[in-house]
DNA sequence: TAGGTGATCTTG
DNA sequence: AAGATCACCTAT
């Protein structure tokens, strides 16, 4: 499509789930230092405010780090995961509702060399953007662009046709060493077949 | 499948 | 002030 960059009416709504789902398909970019980079979203998943026990702002916490989390829609969450990778969200739902989707893949599409420089590869594989550490190396992302609106210049995403539902796999998300309903709550989303994704379940 | 890595949070 | 935790990746 030609780039028409989401409005913030896109990220400010409540339904987290369905902004989870919606950004399948839809192009993340970024442009920093002259150097513009960009790819499809394959695979998010989605943090549900204070009751998700998954969510980094579960049971109301309100840090230095999850504080972005409590604004409104539409603005960039990056934070450093295992001491090693930056992990990049979408911040959704109206200020003071701490609700934010991860991208967890990307099918790079543009600025393929200066990807594939940023993640010292030499070949484009279709795994470079495969997994939430792997995106941001791609795109530049790192916690210096935590807090960044999403409808300026630096970090946009830009509208594409929706994927048919029935091509979207729903399943638990990633990584929740914890017991209740929210360990196997099926809020990770992935394109059917897309050899783009992190590794299938 | 284990280890690396460091910011953040919790406990004492 | 210190130790546990953590939404991961890479190479054995």
């Amino acid at each position: 499509m030609n780039n028409f960059t989401l409005k913030k009416s896109f990220y400010t709504h409540a339904d987290t789930l369905g902004i989870a789902r919606a950004l399948l398909g839809k192009k993340l970019m970024t442009s920093f230092e002259g150097k513009v980079t960009a790819g499809i979203i394959c695979e998010t998943e989605a943090y549900c405010g204070v009751e998700d026990r998954g969510c980094h702002a579960y049971s109301g916490r309100f840090t230095e780090r999850t504080k972005i989390m409590y604004a409104e829609g539409g603005v960039s969450y990056v934070y450093l995961c295992y001491g090693v990778h930056y992990l990049f969200n979408v911040v959704t739902h109206v200020a003071g509702q701490p609700h934010a989707v991860l991208i967890r893949a990307i099918e790079p599409t543009e600025g393929i060399p200066t990807m594939l420089e940023r993640r010292n590869l030499t070949k484009f594989t279709s795994g470079m953007g495969a997994g939430p550490g792997l995106v941001t190396q791609c795109l530049g992302l790192t916690t210096k662009h935590n807090g960044l609106s999403l409808l300026g210049q630096d970090i946009r995403i830009c509208d594409a046709a929706p994927i048919n539902p029935k091509q979207i796999v729903a399943s638990p998300r990633v990584g929740m060493n914890f017991s209740g309903p929210y360990k196997l709550i099926p809020w990770r989303f992935r394109i059917a077949d897309s050899p783009f994704t992190s590794k299938a379940k």
